[in-house]
DNA sequence: CCAGTGACGGCTA
DNA sequence: TTAGCCGCCACTG
């Protein structure tokens, strides 16, 4: 995908950030996006997420909205594999929704640091 | 070059 | 409280 210089340093940042993320817990976009300091770009990240999906291997099931929707599930091979992960990995997943996605929560601002 | 779109989020009615 | 609109940034046509 044309990858440019420069840019692809927010790429690379939110892949690292994605790896991060421990098993059987989740995170947001906008947490992400407010971390790298693009606060409100939550749909870079996102694109990120997609332009990552196929060339850099990252738990990208693990990133679900603020309301802890799987809205991405579409985008991998199969609409199911987004939820089967997670079940993987422990998190209960129902319509679409993870469940105690609070308490699984996983803030790289505050976790991380 | 201009317009539309998209794995989102926060604000307003 | 719930539903809808607008805004941020990058990419495609």
């Amino acid at each position: 995908m044309t990858e440019k210089p420069g840019k692809r340093n927010f790429f690379e940042d939110v892949y690292e950030v994605v790896r991060l993320i421990p098993k059987g817990r989740v995170t947001s976009y906008g947490a992400i996006a407010s971390y790298l300091g693009s606060k409100g770009s939550a749909r870079m990240v996102g694109w990120a997420l997609i332009a990552s999906h196929p060339f850099t291997k990252i738990p990208a099931h693990r990133v679900v909205n603020r309301v802890g929707m799987l809205t991405g599930k579409q985008h991998f091979e199969e609409m199911d594999t987004m939820q089967e992960r997670l079940e993987q990995d422990g998190v209960q997943v129902v319509n679409n929704q993870v469940v105690n996605f609070k308490e699984l929560f996983w803030d790289p601002a505050k976790e991380l640091f």
